[in-house]
DNA sequence: CGCCCCGTTGAAGATGATCAAATCTTGTGG
DNA sequence: CCACAAGATTTGATCATCTTCAACGGGGCG
């Protein structure tokens, strides 16, 4: 929706910004004074209590905004990078020239505040009512669906740990719903850091809430 | 931030509808034609299962917008009154014309979007890592920074039933969670649908992870 | 008065957490 | 190229929290 043209001076506006691997960009608290869009690489973005417990709240990929969620209490998360990051960062004080000068990027924000907030409804339900193997069939569907090509077998460049905080379980819990879904044969895991989804039906049904009769 | 001649220009584009108790005016998968505006009473968001689980995904009060979370699939939530309920309606078609009309109501959705999103975010925390206790009590002092008059007793007109599926507990962990807090001495139940929070300070200490001693 | 719904409390059970250890992967240095 | 060390993953055994099942008390409304 935005041009070459609109590129170039949309450009004047973004300061560029490369993040190397476990880098924090964004944190938790802080004045939110500026916005992310993703251009490369893939980010997780966390709470974490005083205690250490950690909850990530979202995972973000070229195109995405970051940043957006921000009350009187500054940023509502910490941005980390997850190997090499690209983006863009823009001034939230500037936001109004920018949408002055950009109306479509107006749409593009809206609609990604939108799709957030029902993804982070849909989160609320995996997180407070579904069970252990639910919830991993859902977000490896997730993870599929934010893929850019959509195929069986895909790259899953984040740890165990990263998965357990973002489903509210443990690392060995997710550890063994893998096995548990590999053994259901709904899954392979071909290689270290990639999953393959053999039936995404079934996979599907199991994370809206079916058994699975086999190995359950 | 909206003046009386701009209100009389607003109304033109909303649409009042009253609602009464337990009654939705928007379900989760339908397109996202509306989005509202709360002017009286309490409305409740939530998600359900083919199986019948539930997930409250927030409660709405005046002045909060309602029907920003929706996606390709339309709505995320379905919108329920929590006794009677008075808002505004407004087309998304028309949300161009809107801003174009109100350019503070484009600064007051993306702020209550924003908010929106970090209270999702919190939510997450809570879902994912909190205990049975932390959660309400996060609950109950997020309660109280949503009422108009923030005193120690106030109402909370849902059920315990709500409470739960808010929280992701079931209806009888929340009343033993309650009794907990009251023998802490940190609130008390003078009447059915009223709590008083005794010991805010030590209330936020407990959400935020801390351990009570006493009938701990 | 009696019914129904809501809330509370008790006891047993299940899911996931915790503790522990073995295996595998990765990266480093000899 | 191989040995080794550090970290990640898997698996096993035990434990705790929360759920489930059950029963009881109280208030509102017909």
């Amino acid at each position: 929706v935005i041009g070459p043209e609109d590129f170039v001076r949309l450009s004047a506006l973004a300061f560029r910004l490369d993040v190397s691997d476990r880098q924090a960009f964004m944190t938790e608290g802080e004045p939110a004074e500026h916005f992310f869009t993703m251009t490369q690489g893939v980010a997780k973005l966390f709470k974490l209590m005083p205690d250490g417990r950690r909850q990530i709240t979202g995972f973000a990929r070229p195109g995405d905004f970051i940043g957006l969620a921000a009350g009187v209490s500054g940023y509502a998360s910490t941005a980390e990078a997850v190997g090499a990051v690209r983006l863009c960062r823009f001034n939230r004080s500037q936001l109004r020239l920018l949408l002055d000068d950009f109306p479509q990027m107006e749409e593009a924000i809206l609609a990604a505040a939108s799709s957030e907030l029902a993804a982070a409804q849909a989160q609320m339900m995996v997180l407070g009512r579904k069970t252990s193997r639910e919830r991993l069939a859902t977000f490896l569907l997730s993870w599929r669906g934010s893929e850019s090509q959509e195929t069986a077998t895909m790259p899953l460049p984040i740890t165990r740990q990263d998965i357990a905080d973002y489903l509210g379980l443990t690392i060995e819990t997710v550890s063994r719903c893998f096995t548990g879904l590999r053994h259901a044969g709904l899954i392979a895991l071909p290689a270290p850091g990639e999953v393959t989804l053999l039936e995404p039906t079934q996979l599907a049904a199991v994370a809206e809430g079916a058994a699975i009769c086999p190995a359950d």
